[in-house]
DNA sequence: CCTTACGGAGAACAGTTGTTAACTGCATGG
DNA sequence: CCATGCAGTTAACAACTGTTCTCCGTAAGG
């Protein structure tokens, strides 16, 4: 099967390729529950028709929409979890990467902040699935580090979710950031990393708690 | 002007509410951007034209069950950071006053949660100027308790920043708990425990970082 | 009591929506 | 080289959308 690609499949995966640009440019200024079938073909040049030949619905292609978009985050968060140095270093490092990583794929961020807690029920649940498996990464890079060690696995896990939501609302922050005012970004990252700092001292003395861990 | 309520505007108001409870209700299935407004009227028992009467667009409409909903977090938050007693005390009675108000009022919780990010710019903002009101007054609250002293304003902003958006995360999370499990809701509190005990201790120790304050 | 102002209803409009069916052309595999 | 399968098109459908204009009943204010 898929034996090489040929020139009938290669055409597909174009315009398959199309409607998805066309829809996530269209959703910069709407809902993926708004999102109309003919709007998108019309935007990709195609016929109405020719949509179902890829996808069964718009949900459907809403599902689509966040493999592409966290496929494309995933290494970013993977090397953001693993840069080396020290607090402060590996904070400043990270805001780089998320803020680098919202000026290559802003529709794709937009998207995700978007349809989290969007009105589309599949594509919500996809989103968290999804998250769900870049927490439990974070978490499994964080527990590699030794001020990690003697931590429960569920609290590494609620570490991690603090670490992705604080990442996913920056990067939120950040598209949001009106392009008109500079300064307004450099704001957004010197409030980001100071929560980081405070998440990382309150990561460095959780254990020195009365009564230790639980 | 406004003399006695009035029979008249008695009525007006009635209706009024009447689309809004219809537009929260219709709300809790889609995005506010795919809203429409025939849909609203036949929703509340009205005319379609009526719905001029009251609002210019959807996005008006929006923008005023932004108030209402954020109307009735209001005192919510404001007893939530008030409340007295240790540390983790503190935390569970956070939590319960969060978990009461989800279940108090859910279409309020959901719509903001989805409309925060959503595809209606006048909403967004309205949502946004709200939360930063709450953000403020959270910190006011912060900056009262002695733990805070020493701390730059900036510094006591970021730590309000980090409840708020907490709480407005945890209350998602407890609304999309499937009621079918009632173990889902108990996770996602200690979770959110958890993450507010970790942010408590890196306020407590905020100040004896290496270089302190800065 | 009588006029005015206003909340709401009704009908009509041009435009758009999702989905169906029947078609065309051409790359593919035997 | 030819028959098959499939990506994409065209045409048509009933249903629905937001908005305008015109009208109606009645509470409000003099």
């Amino acid at each position: 099967m898929s034996h090489i690609p040929g020139v009938r499949q290669a055409q597909k995966q174009k315009t398959r390729q199309a409607l998805l640009d066309a829809a996530l440019e269209l959703l910069e200024g709407q809902s993926l529950s708004s999102l109309g079938l003919r709007e998108v073909t019309r935007a990709a040049g195609v016929a109405p028709t020719a949509f179902y030949r890829h996808f069964r619905s718009i949900a459907d292609l809403g599902v689509a929409l966040v493999e592409e978009a966290l496929g494309s985050l995933h290494p970013t968060i993977r090397t953001t979890v693993s840069t080396t140095g020290d607090g402060e270093e590996r904070i400043a490092r990270a805001l780089e990467l998320i803020a680098g990583h919202v000026d290559a794929y802003p529709a794709h961020v937009r998207f995700i902040a978007r349809e989290r807690h969007g009105g589309v029920r599949p594509v919500r649940e996809a989103i968290h699935r999804q998250l769900g498996l870049f927490t439990a990464e974070v978490g499994e890079a964080l527990a590699k580090d030794p001020v990690s060690a003697g931590w429960s696995e569920e609290d590494v896990l609620m570490l991690a979710q603090l670490y992705v939501d604080l990442m996913l609302g920056t990067a939120s922050l950040l598209l949001e950031a009106p392009a008109s005012e500079p300064g307004a970004r450099e704001r957004v990252s010197r409030m980001a990393a100071r929560q980081m700092r405070l998440i990382g001292i309150g990561r460095t003395h959780w254990l020195d708690r009365p009564g230790g861990d639980r």
